[in-house]
RNA sequence: GCGAAAGUGGCGGAAUUGGCAGACGCGCCGGAUUUAGGUUCCGGUGGGGCAACCCGUGAGAGUUCGAGUCUCUCCUUUCGCACCA
């Protein structure tokens, strides 16, 4: 063993025999209970960045974990690989996305090995390969024919300049980010997967998976948002034309303070009257202007115009007047909301702005209300007033007799209505997977025929900004129709890559399989016994892939209906961001590193190093791109080695929370590795040692040992149980101190120490696997540690004569005392008292109380 | 705007089921060794008194023998909001 810790040479060395042996090639084994960890895949943009580091250390040391408890584990890799960046990419410097993408993924497969991650590559693939996204089609084909896929209209963002839809990213304050054109809503036909049909069962089953974070859960269900509610027409005849304006809402006991009704700019009563009137014209077509993204559109200023329009109120027969409503959005439920001022906020706003008038309808909880300015209280539930035959109902009785009369009308109904939307996924790009639809003139939309699948992609376009290059690429455009024979347009849009990774878990565990979407390896693997990804993912991708596992259950492709067993949501990681506001043109981010800052909080200043004037301080941000405050993995181990940087990457922070990036701790981190690599070092130059005999130990040997073992089951636990990797390599560290003070030559001392080193080696080969495989070997053990199994703790070595409980008088902490292991209440309380300490502060009074939780503290109240 | 979470020393954080606030690391201070170092080792380190004690977990209230932990209100930060992945 070499004095000195040279992380590279033992890196690539234990890398080496590693790939030699085949460790990681998972194979099925009915025999052993199989363990599925995996980590969600990333996108190759060039290079890992350090949340890949955190995501993918997290997995490996579990994977490694699991293994040592004897799982048969699996930890496959692949790659996300259509997608946007790579179109955005061709359009900077030209290169084809296919190349740019597979350029990528070489580099970045790089990166993962040289962190020795226990991957089997062996199951490798990457969505954008034929053999991947053909699968994605015919499901998609499947669910065509089970109407789970169907086409209908959606909104999109045109940019009027590049005559292309715009992703939401692209576009910034309402303009597109390459042109700066003011961007419109247009509606466009698009594919969508109805995923409101598994509504339901997506939301009742969260129940189910009492392994997942709550927040995750509790995010989920919100956003399915199951509404118990009521859907009413407002009934009318406009010169001769008669219909129903239909609206829903959950607070039907306030229908008797209905004082306008709200419609979408894309409802038909706001297009009917835009026709009669210049002023709703221009509303309407304001309107149009935008993006779509709900943030937006939530935060805009609520506006509106009066139609002129009326209709009837469906109880009272009232005329309610028809505004047209800028945050009425076409897309949700029926386009039209009613509006009730005196019960809610954003209708009182509204009212207050246009002077419509406000009645107050619910006494909320005998509180006087008053119509001249909101009070929060004002939307919550209480007893109806002023409302005629409903006077004096609550909540649920209102409910169930305005619905009950509705129904007699035939005006309105109780209904249930979710927040969850289906799933659109056309996208009008190239660099995606083909959506297989075949466009005949005579057969109209046609699907692609199974055994034409797939319908490849061609890998040679370059997109140039302006729309989707397929459209221009008649080797792709034009086919014959399947049906009649006639020439045909093949279906340019692609499909959003979310649908890419629904199901990319259940391909690990079928690879290479060119004749079936999955087989019975998945049967053996899946579900994923523990999933790790980012936060950012809690709602989207998680639902997507619950609701395609369902897709697929349905279609007899698994028995499962949940794909993730256990999920482990890590924080971002964040770093700080620098930037400078020119006076005219885009802001400009400068990465920490170059930025020589100092002060905390809002008294942070900085200036750039290369030409010492200041920038601008803009908080902590999670890592990205756009910002420029990414910290490169890549120089980290190669300076420090990938064992110093998975031990900082755990360290420090437990997994969920955010992770702050900080230089120094990476030193503490490579210290720690020094020190541990010295001790052993400094242990085995000693020679030999025996085997521990415990009954032969003196009181600091036996105390040592007990720490050692104390540790082995704190670890395990925090590994095993709570996913604390940072407490766990704290209590590594103490005993480390610990060791270091511990200075007996001794026989009987060599063999404490002996074990104490073979126990912590182990405790730290899922964390920092390289180092660890030498040291073992130098602690004299033959075998690979990976192969080895987690140690059990000696319960001899645990016991203890001795316990110290703290005293508390009146709740404040006066003494600490040691009584004997297992001592009663009567011993506790007399050990207690018996305290100069404190019988202080009891001072004679009586004693009104004592609490004793045993085995740790004694409270007593005077 | 809506949904979710977080806030504890100079900094990252620990305190697992309501029971010792500040484990561990960073930084800083002092000492030893080295004395050109990407060193190493030892000790100290919440604030006030510098003693016994008092104060202290974003702010304010509440429940409890006991609250960082539970409840309510507020503030700040981060994540998500359906076409970034």
């Amino acid at each position: 063993m070499r004095e000195r810790y040279e992380p590279n040479e033992i890196e690539s060395t234990v890398q080496d025999e590693w790939d030699a042996a085949g460790t990681f090639v998972a194979r099925e084994d009915p025999a052993k209970p199989k363990y599925y960890c995996l980590c969600m895949f990333p996108y190759p943009s060039g290079r890992l960045h350090m949340g890949h580091v955190r995501n993918y250390t997290i997995g490996d040391v579990l994977a490694r974990y699991m293994r040592m408890q004897g799982f048969n584990v699996l930890q496959p890799m692949g790659w996300d690989a259509f997608g946007l960046p790579a179109e955005n990419a061709a359009i900077e410097n030209g290169v084809a996305p296919a190349r740019w993408t597979r350029d990528n993924i070489a580099h970045m497969k790089g990166q993962l090995k040289s962190l020795g991650f226990g991957i089997d590559w062996s199951r490798e693939f990457a969505t954008c390969d034929a053999d991947y996204y053909r699968w994605n089609q015919w499901l998609f084909l499947r669910m065509l024919e089970r109407g789970v896929a169907y086409k209908t209209t959606g909104v999109v963002n045109w940019d009027p300049v590049d005559q292309t839809v715009l992703a939401n990213e692209q576009v910034i304050d309402g303009r597109g980010w390459r042109t700066g054109a003011l961007i419109e809503k247009r509606e466009i036909p698009m594919y969508y997967l109805r995923i409101t049909r598994y509504a339901d069962e997506l939301l009742a089953a969260l129940d189910a998976l009492p392994d997942w974070p709550e927040r995750v859960r509790t995010m989920q269900a919100n956003w399915i948002g199951r509404s118990d509610g009521v859907n009413l027409s407002f009934p009318y005849d406009i010169d001769g034309v008669r219909g129903e304006l239909k609206v829903f809402t959950t607070r039907a006991d306030t229908i008797m303070g209905v004082t306008f009704v709200a419609a979408a700019a894309g409802h038909p009563l706001a297009e009917l009257a835009a026709t009669r009137s210049a002023t709703v014209r221009a509303f309407v077509d304001e309107c149009r202007r935008g993006s779509v993204m709900e943030a937006d559109l939530a935060t805009m200023e609520k506006k509106g115009v009066p139609t002129g329009l009326f209709v009837r109120h469906p109880l009272t027969g009232a005329e309610v007047e028809v505004w047209v409503g800028n945050y009425v959005l076409m897309a949700y439920g029926e386009g039209a909301v009613m509006g009730v001022p005196g019960h809610d906020e954003r209708d009182f706003a509204f009212a207050k702005k246009y002077g419509l008038p406000i009645l107050p309808v619910i006494d909320v909880d005998g509180r006087p209300y008053s119509t001249g300015e909101w009070q929060p209280w004002y939307a919550e539930y209480g007893r109806c007033v002023h409302s005629g035959p409903y006077d004096g109902l609550d909540y649920a009785g209102a409910t169930n007799a305005i619905a009950k009369d509705l129904e007699a009308k035939g005006l309105g109904r109780k209904q249930v209505v979710w927040r969850l939307r289906d799933w659109g996924i056309s996208r009008q790009r190239y660099w995606g997977c083909p959506i297989p639809i075949i466009h005949c003139p005579a057969c109209g939309d046609v699907p692609v025929p199974d055994d034409q699948l797939p319908v490849r992609l061609p890998e040679d376009l370059v997109p140039d900004g302006s729309g989707n290059p397929l459209a221009k690429t008649p080797s792709f455009l034009d086919c014959r129709c399947p049906k009649c024979g006639a020439a045909a347009r093949r279906e340019t849009d692609t499909m959003d890559t979310f649908v890419d990774s629904s199901w990319y878990f259940f391909r690990f565990a079928s690879a290479g399989n060119d004749r079936a979407m999955v087989d019975e390896r998945a049967a053996y693997w899946m579900p994923v016994d523990q999933y790790i990804g980012g936060i950012e993912h809690a709602i989207l991708h998680l639902l997507y892939s619950r609701f395609w596992t369902r897709v697929m259950r349905d279609c007899g492709l698994t028995k499962l209906d949940e794909p993730f067993q256990r999920l482990l949501t890590q924080g971002m990681v964040l770093n700080e961001i620098w930037f400078r506001k020119p006076a005219s043109g885009r802001i400009v981010y400068f990465n920490p590193a170059d930025v020589e800052a100092q002060g905390e909080g809002d008294a942070r200043r900085g200036v750039l190093r290369s030409d010492g004037r200041p920038v601008e301080y803009g908080g902590i941000g999670t890592m990205s791109k756009s910002r420029r405050n990414g910290v490169d993995p890549q120089e980290l181990v190669d300076r420090f080695g990938a064992d110093t940087a998975r031990l900082f990457a755990m360290s420090n922070v437990p997994p969920e929370h955010t992770f702050e990036w900080s230089d120094e701790g990476v030193e503490g981190a490579f210290r720690f590795m020094k020190r541990v690599w010295k001790i052993v070092h400094a242990h085995v130059e000693g020679g030999p040692a025996q085997a521990v005999d415990g009954a032969s130990l003196d009181g600091p040997q036996r105390e040592l040992r007990r720490q050692v073992h104390q540790t082995l089951l704190k670890v395990g636990d925090d590994i095993g149980r709570r996913r604390t990797f940072n407490t766990a390599i704290a209590a590594v560290m103490e005993l480390l101190n610990s060791l270091t003070r511990f200075a007996d030559d001794s026989p009987p001392g060599r063999s404490v120490m002996q074990e104490a080193l073979d126990l912590v080696v182990l405790m730290l080969a899922p964390v920092v696997p390289h180092a660890a495989q030498a040291m073992w070997r130098a602690l004299g053990h033959p075998s690979a540690i990976v192969d080895e199994g987690w140690p059990k703790a000696d319960a001899a070595a645990l016991v203890r004569d001795t316990i110290e409980i703290v005293v508390q008088v009146n709740g404040r902490l006066r003494a600490r005392v040691p009584v004997p292991a297992g001592a009663d209440e009567a011993v506790a309380r007399e050990a207690a008292l018996a305290d100069p300490g404190v019988a202080k502060f009891v001072a004679g009074q009586p004693v009104r109380k004592l609490i004793y939780v045993p085995g740790k503290l004694v409270n007593v109240v005077v």
